[in-house]
DNA sequence: TTTATTTCAGATAATATAGTCTTAAATTAC
DNA sequence: GTAATTTAAGACTATATTATCTGAAATAAA
């Protein structure tokens, strides 16, 4: 787990990154998904239903259903799909965790995290999963073919 | 709770900077310094116990014990506390979790995440406490008198 | 219309993290 | 030496996160 996503939010961008690079027009399943990217299925069914309730995804039921992103793809990024599991404000608390830090009352490293901050920020922001696609080129998730 | 860090590692930093702040010389106990952080007794102990053990702090029992930082002072950087309550490598993991990602085999982001990275490193390694603890002029922990 | 496939929803279980309680051991001060 | 204070250690509880299980509802294809 890296340090600043939960599982879910791993889980979540994994998905929606699969489903970038290889529904072309058609719905991917839970199945086929979790297979290929080997996490755990009702866990991650419950993050793309999430993910649908909150409008990145559409889904669709029975034979030959699934899932697959919500048009269009260029403007969905990394920070939304994690605002939209972690919430927005995600980045927001104090490094040492004091409940009144501030900029009038800043702790020893309140700069420097504002930095930091913003360069995840950026990280987050600037590419659209089409983009983030087209640039993996062996990606972990197409191993298992 | 800050996205990069636990709690315990939030509490293990508050606490090292507090007795860097308030402890001249003498030993400050769990009590004082739990109570003047308001953070939790018995769970913040054990933190203290554990620093203790990894050599970062001195401990002694009996009335007017306490804890105090191990000199020198100067050598004592975020990293090193955060470093023995997560371990180090607390870093290292891919942003969308993929386990086999790496500079051969890289993620969308493993580039921007190596730039966040060495600004996080920066942010905990480059002041020691006393300089930290020199900085912080109006800090949380002393509203409580 | 029937059957197979799939998402949807809710209950449950497992694990990790956070926090509490109790007692023992050490040490200081009287 | 005795009493008070403090850390040390282990068991226990609470909460959050992660993961599984079961059955219902929808839908496509046969």
């Amino acid at each position: 787990m890296s340090i600043i996503f939960s599982r879910q939010c791993e889980y979540a961008l994994q998905a929606v990154l699969y489903l970038a690079l290889n529904s072309n027009g058609k719905m991917i399943s839970i199945r086929e998904l979790t297979n290929k990217l080997d996490i755990p299925y009702h866990f991650v069914a419950k993050i793309l239903q999430d993910l649908t309730r909150k409008g990145l995804l559409v889904s669709h039921k029975g034979p030959s259903g699934g899932f697959s992103l919500v048009a269009p793809v260029k403007d969905i990024t990394l920070l939304k799909i994690v605002e939209a599991i972690d919430g927005s404000g995600f980045m927001d608390n104090c490094v040492f965790g004091f409940p009144s830090c501030s900029c009038d009352n800043p702790c020893a490293v309140h700069e420097q995290w504002d930095k930091v901050r913003n360069s995840i920020h950026k990280m987050l922001a600037t590419k659209n999963i089409l983009e983030m696609a087209g640039e993996t080129k062996k990606p972990q998730y197409q191993i298992k073919e």
